[in-house]
DNA sequence: GTTAGCGTACTCGGATACCGGTTGTCCGAGTGGCAAAGG
DNA sequence: CCTTTGCCACTCGGACAACCGGTATCCGAGTACGCTAAC
């Protein structure tokens, strides 16, 4: 999986202890993590087509988060970064060489080995679809009660 | 995903259905799918490491399996030639930079981001060891009655 | 006719190149803010 | 003092390079079979 997945989550959960309304730019959120400004500010904006993020340009501007926290899942953040399509792909050797002597048949049945990859990978997203950030966040905010206050002092203090 | 897993699956399931005692050379179930044959070889040996498959070196030599087929899992297969570490990874970034000031505290709580990803790769993981090659074969059986002969056929007239 | 020895052909196994994609960087278009000048 | 105007600094956005892992290939070690030749 792409890097960038874990740099755009915890983005995301700073831009929503920072507030809705407050656009943050990406040398800033960048520089939190540590992280190449110019890279990050890449992944941000394939937040930003996916409908996740909103950007404004000029000074004062930067990326703000585009809906409720609670209705950005996992699979969303994935989605945009990593890709929409499925891990395992079918190329049909099935019906490549001595086995089907090269021609498709007339009603092809669906291939078994990759009904069962997308079985489970239909799985694996349905787990990442049914986590929201705001899940997330308030997990964090119960195991680590000072964090949040900490982002929004460095935010402040680095504004 | 590596290419390679859809080939395995594919391979493990021929050598299945030419009996689990016959050795076919990485040559002959190359040819099969049209593949390139040295490239088939490699995702075998990986297959052997596991103990998934046995080899066997010289003149009516090659691959067989190594354990009944209904032993062997969708898991197994991924986790040989794929690897074993998980998609997301965790690089804690949060106490990189500002966040912890550089410094990992005494007794680091677990990372909730990657906690949450690591729930969605499990279910993966269980789905795919869920299923065995036996049950994908069962299925073939009923879908698609006359593969498994035709399998046969071809692997006895090309030995 | 039998048997020991040798050569050959075939297999796996690992070491070696090649290439596309992720990673990383850079510069241009656009915009808001500030300062200075004029009324 | 207030308004207008021009400049500047800062932002996103997309185009451009570099590195790495998957893809592909090749050659060497080892083994079983078959042929030959000697007994």
């Amino acid at each position: 999986m792409n890097e960038g997945v874990e740099w755009a989550v915890h983005s995301c959960l700073n831009l929503a202890w920072l507030g809705a309304d407050r656009a943050v730019p990406a040398s800033r959120l960048a520089a939190f993590y540590e992280l190449p400004a110019a890279y990050l500010n890449k992944q941000l904006q394939a937040l930003v087509r996916a409908g996740v993020l909103g950007s404004v340009p000029g000074p004062k501007g930067g990326f703000r988060l585009a809906r409720p926290i609670s209705e950005i899942t996992l699979m969303d953040v994935v989605a945009a970064i990593d890709g929409e399509d499925e891990a395992f792909r079918c190329t049909e050797i099935r019906y490549r060489g001595g086995s089907g002597g090269g021609r498709v048949p007339d009603n092809p049945k669906p291939c078994t080995v990759a009904t069962a990859f997308r079985k489970a990978e239909m799985a694996w997203r349905r787990e990442l679809a049914a986590q929201t950030l705001a899940d997330i966040m308030i997990t964090v905010e119960r195991t680590n009660p000072g964090a949040p206050d900490r982002v929004r002092r460095w935010f402040d203090d680095n504004r």
